[in-house]
DNA sequence: ACGCGTGCCTGTTGGC
DNA sequence: TGCCAACAGGCACGCG
């Protein structure tokens, strides 16, 4: 399920794929695939893939002609994919979209394949990007921001995990790093966020960072899905202290891991060395 | 205005 | 062994 550090690395790796190449035809075989926003996918044939970013766990593929500046924006949510294939290669079982790209070297295709469909494209100006409430209100970046703005970010009575899983709050967090960085931290994911001292704001603030660091360092998270553009695995699933380890022993104090629901969402926490 | 619960979606897992 | 409910979870949405 790609968060920050996954989106990355797809970001990373996908780029000197596709750079520099131009579009030059769409095939859209699942049409909700298609944000409701998106202007019509035909609007980007003939641009020319510029430079691949994040914001978030949003992608953004920068687009360019002599006239324009758009951006396709590709939320993968839970098992999104991109990835990029010869020309010749054929729709996947759970292809909802391809681009064939024509650049310096051989042509190829790019794929974005999503099993459970909850991913999305939209083919975004400035104009429509700030029609977007989600982009509008997207939070800070986490790497980028300092102890103080989260502090002030976390003034709600809701709870620190369900909080920092807000992207309004912070950008790019999902259930993965949200339990770690608060196993790192050394706080209850039950605690209101209000309730953090600054001190405990700090340890979070850290926390957060040197998960994400060390994450987006071994390529991210591989649970089932997740690969990066070149079809490969992450190795920080093998660095779980919490996600996905319930009754398993802490590896801090060896206290089985207690496993609750949160928000709707499975959370992993010791209750001995998280406070 | 805010917090909380539910639906969306489909492949995988685990219990009987 | 086979079946099926439960589960995975980011976000929109509706309710109180």
């Amino acid at each position: 399920m790609p968060e920050l550090p996954e989106v990355e690395t797809i970001s990373r790796t996908l780029l000197p794929h596709i750079r520099d190449h131009r579009i030059l035809s769409f095939t859209l075989l699942r049409e909700s695939a298609l944000h409701p926003l998106s202007l019509p996918l035909a609007d980007i044939t003939g641009k020319t893939i510029t430079n691949a970013s994040r914001r978030g766990k949003l992608l953004l593929l920068h687009l360019a002609d002599a006239d324009t500046s758009l951006k396709l924006v590709v939320h993968l949510r839970m098992t999104g994919r991109l990835l990029t294939f010869p020309k010749t290669e054929s729709p996947h079982k759970h292809t909802r979209c391809f681009f064939d790209l024509e650049g310096p070297h051989s042509p190829i295709r790019l794929f974005f394949d999503d099993a459970r469909t909850f991913g999305k494209l939209l083919l975004a100006d400035q104009s429509i990007l700030e029609q977007w409430e989600f982009w509008r209100t997207l939070g800070p970046e986490p790497l980028e921001m300092d102890s103080n703005a989260l502090a002030k970010r976390l003034h709600t009575s809701r709870n620190i995990k369900t909080a920092l899983m807000d992207q309004k709050i912070i950008a790019g967090i999902g259930n993965i790093y949200a339990d770690e960085a608060l196993f790192l931290a050394g706080i209850s994911p039950l605690r209101p966020a209000k309730s953090l001292t600054d001190a405990e704001i700090d340890n979070l603030h850290n926390a957060i960072q040197s998960v994400l660091r060390l994450s987006i360092s071994q390529c991210g998270s591989s649970i089932r899905d997740y690969r990066d553009a070149n079809g490969n695995a992450g190795s920080f699933q093998n660095s779980f202290k919490t996600y996905g380890q319930g009754g398993k022993p802490c590896k801090n104090c060896g206290k089985p891991l207690t496993k609750i629901r949160l928000g709707g969402r499975a959370t992993v926490y010791c209750d001995v060395c998280q406070k």
